[in-house]
DNA sequence: TCGCTTATGACCCAAAAGGGTTATTGCCGT
DNA sequence: ACGGCAATAACCCTTTTGGGTCATAAGCGA
C-alpha cells in the first residue's frame, strides 16, 4: 500500500519538528517537506505533490486562510488539514470558504492527527467537536427568529420580496391587487421596523437577517 | 456517574429493537422509550425529557424532519442525532436548518453509534465523514466566481455596498470624493452587468450572489 | 500606437420613491 | 363591546432614481 504524501505549513519551529517525527514515524505516512510559510505555495506544490497538507493559520507574512485559497486555487485535490489554536468563526468560516476540508484545534489533537490525516485523505472531513457543532449550528438560522424581532408581518415580507425583484410599487401593487399607495404604506412601515431609510438598504437587511 | 438517558425514534420494528437492545446494555447508557413515528412528540418529550434523541428520517405521518424542529421548539437543550440510510443534500440541510445536532448514516454505524451518542450529549457533533465532508462544501463557495462571471470592477463594488447601506447617490459621491452624476453612471453599469432594473433588485442580486 | 476598459462628469427629462397626513375596514383577543 | 393592529387607500409635496446621450482622461495590453 501507497503511504500518505503529507506537507506541513507550521511557523513554530519545535510543533514542526514535532509534527514532522510524529508523521514519518507512522506506518503508512511519508513527510514530503515542512515549510515555515506559505510565501511559495505554488511552487512548494508543484515540487511536493502531497496528498495531505497540515496547514496552521498563524503564521508570518502569509497566513494559513490564503494558504489554504492558495493550495486549492493550484490544485483542488489536494487535501488541506487546518491545524490551529484559533477556534473563533471568524477564522473558522474563512478557511472553509477557502476550501479546507478539516479543522483541527490544537490542544485537542495530538493523538487524533494521525487518524485524522487519515479521514481526510479518505475523503471525511476531521473537525474537532467543538468545531463540528459550530459548523452545524451555522445552518441553524433560526428562521422566524429575524420576522418576529422586527415585528415584520407576512404581507410584509410579500411586498419585500417583490421589491428584492425589481418590482415598482406600481407593478407589486397589481400583482396583489391592491394601491401602489397601499404598497407604499407597507414599505414606510417596513422600513420603521428595520431602522432602514430606503429600498436598497431594507432589501440588504432582510436578505441579511434571513426575512427574505 | 449519571447515565445518558436516550429516546429512539424508527419505524423499522427491528431495528427499533436492535437499538434499543444495544443502548440499554452499555454501560452509562438508558432508553427512556422507543416510538414508531413522531406524531406526539410533544407529549413524549414533557413524559421522557430525554438527553439525547435518536431519529429516523422515514417515518409514516410524521417524518423525522419534522420530528428534530418539534423536538426542538419544545427544548433546544435536548440534542438530536439523525440516523438514517438517506444521504441526499435535501434531506441533510433540512435536518440541520431544523436544528439536528449529528447525522449518521445507518449503513456505516453499527459499532459509532455508542460514541456518537456519547460526543452528541457532551456537545459534539458527530457526522458519517460523507456527511461531514458535503457540510464543508455548502460553505465552499468560490467567492470570486460572480464577480468575473458579472465583469464587475472593484469600484461598481464599492458604489454597491454604500448603496446596500442606504446611501443616496448624493451621499456616495461625497464618501468617494466624486460626482452623484458619476454614481449614476456606476450604477447603469451594475444594473446592466446584473441584468437588473433598480437598486433594490441589484442589491438582492449582489447579495444572494456573494459579490457583496 | 491604437483600441479597450475604467473612471470620470454633464445635461435633459420622465418616472419612481418616499415623507407627512388622514381615514376606513375587518379581525383578534380581552 | 372595545381597543389594538393589520391592511387598505387617498392627497400633498420634494427628492431620488434611472434612461438616453455625449464627452474626456488615465492606464493597459497587443
Amino acid at each position: 500500500m501507497k503511504s500518505i504524501h503529507v506537507s506541513v505549513y507550521e511557523d513554530n519551529d519545535k510543533l514542526r519538528g514535532l509534527l514532522e517525527l510524529l508523521i514519518n514515524n507512522t506506518d503508512g505516512f511519508h513527510i514530503t517537506n515542512t515549510y515555515s510559510n506559505c510565501l511559495n505555495v505554488k511552487n512548494e506544490m508543484t515540487k511536493d505533490h502531497p496528498d495531505v497538507v497540515i496547514m496552521d493559520i498563524d503564521m508570518p507574512k502569509c497566513n494559513g486562510i490564503n494558504g489554504v485559497r492558495m493550495i486549492k486555487e493550484f490544485d483542488v485535490n489536494i487535501r488541506v488539514l487546518m491545524h490551529t489554536v484559533f477556534d473563533n468563526d471568524d477564522n473558522l468560516f474563512a478557511c472553509l470558504t477557502n476550501g479546507a476540508d478539516g479543522y483541527l484545534l490544537k490542544r485537542d489533537t495530538s493523538e487524533q492527527l494521525i487518524p485524522a490525516i487519515r479521514e481526510v485523505f479518505e475523503g471525511g472531513a476531521p473537525m474537532s467537536p467543538g468545531i463540528a457543532r459550530r459548523v452545524l449550528e451555522a445552518f441553524h438560522h433560526p428562521k422566524e427568529t429575524a420576522v418576529d424581532k422586527y415585528n415584520i408581518t407576512p404581507r410584509e415580507i410579500q411586498v419585500l420580496e417583490l421589491l428584492a425583484r425589481g418590482f415598482s410599487y406600481r407593478m407589486i401593487g397589481i400583482e396583489f391587487s391592491i394601491s401602489p399607495e397601499t404598497v407604499k404604506r407597507h414599505l414606510k412601515n417596513i422600513y420603521q421596523k428595520l431602522s432602514v431609510q430606503c429600498g436598497p438598504e431594507a432589501v440588504a437587511k432582510a436578505i441579511r437577517e434571513k426575512i427574505i
